[in-house]
DNA sequence: TATTATACTGTATATAATCACAGTAATCAA
DNA sequence: TTGATTACTGTGATTATATACAGTATAATA
């Protein structure tokens, strides 16, 4: 799946905004009439390209047949239990999928994780509430991390970082500091907590 | 706003579920094949239908040209500050609007009323979280019920209840029970909180 | 250097889809 | 018992839409 041109990129924005505001895929001639092509064929084009690079499937012969196969329509993944050693994101920690829905919550969510325990129910954060994470907030000192420290993910509060120390602070008071050094023991950021979903039964 | 007959509602389903799972509105042929018309005309008929009775809109010439106008599609309020007096989905009480995105929280609500005060924090509820309320739940003792006391809401734990007397529970030991005698004063009711939406800066 | 991808215009056509018109039949309210 | 609403069949015109074919031009790639 290679990356969109600008043109190509603009044109599949364009099939999302129709989507969201006026519910329905665009045809080629509102494409062509909202970019300004003189021909609904240059539309045509660019959806061919798009679809051969898996951003959409077009459904033959059906008036308005754009499929969005982008991530956003797929839905946000949900993690549960981690499985040791692979990556977080890998399909077999996949829970569920949840739609993408902005605004429900203003900052980007890559995934939700799942919490275990009750390491963090000082700042309101309990056993299985999902934890919405984004991957590229820049980490700092006082925001609450995603951190795998060898195989095992945790969810705490940087408390501070230094080239030989990373202490990670467990906000429940029966439990006690997590200190790191990270020249003889692996730790990765996989991001920050950047929101919380709740259910109640 | 008439309510639907049976076979409209089945056809409003029907546009839902399309659009859920295609990401297209149906043609009138669509409708007709899945509900075994003979004539594409029935499912014309039955669209003006429904859209007198205002559930949907149709785009005059435009293909797949159907747009709900269901509680749904508009997306759930959010109820910030509660005006004194009216009815708490009044419309000057809805801060915005967000998705409904069904699977985010796995119960229905019918709205988000955004949290004033720390009343509520030893159970996890903090200040300027939104907080998702169904106004059908049965009200038990022992769950986060939304009450209207007068003119002023609050949410807290319902700790006991009988005719003389409802006792609301703060979550905060700061902070001491309220007591009301519904026989003196009007308390109502207004849902109970099933879900948590918290956004983190 | 030939080839492929990008980014279009312009024309044409088959067919997808809306939608009007003409009916039939049953139910319900005035 | 007349009219309105619901719930369809059946036909067909009109138009909306997808999509093929024929070009032009530029930039990047092999």
């Amino acid at each position: 799946m290679k990356g969109l041109t600008d043109r190509q990129q603009e044109i599949l924005d364009l099939i999302k905004s129709n989507l969201e505001n006026n519910g329905l895929p665009p045809t080629r001639a509102d494409i062509a009439r909202t970019l300004g092509f003189k021909s609904p064929n240059a539309a045509e084009q660019h959806l061919r390209a798009i679809e051969k690079k898996g951003f959409i499937s077009i459904l033959a012969g059906a008036s308005r047949g754009i499929i969005l196969n982008t991530e956003e329509a797929l839905g946000i993944p949900v993690i549960g239990l981690v499985a040791a050693g692979g990556p977080i994101l890998a399909q077999e920690n996949i829970e569920k999928r949840i739609p993408q829905a902005h605004n429900i919550l203003s900052n980007k969510i890559d995934y939700y994780l799942r919490v275990k325990g009750d390491s963090m129910v000082d700042v309101g954060i309990y056993e299985n509430d999902l934890i919405g994470v984004n991957k590229k907030n820049p980490v700092k000192v006082g925001s609450i991390v995603i951190a795998r420290i060898g195989e095992e993910v945790t969810v705490k509060t940087l408390e501070s970082i230094s080239s030989n120390q990373v202490v990670l602070k467990a906000e429940n008071s029966e439990y006690s500091n997590i200190e790191i050094n990270p020249e003889k023991d692996e730790i990765v950021f996989e991001g920050t907590c950047v929101g919380l979903l709740r259910d109640f039964s």
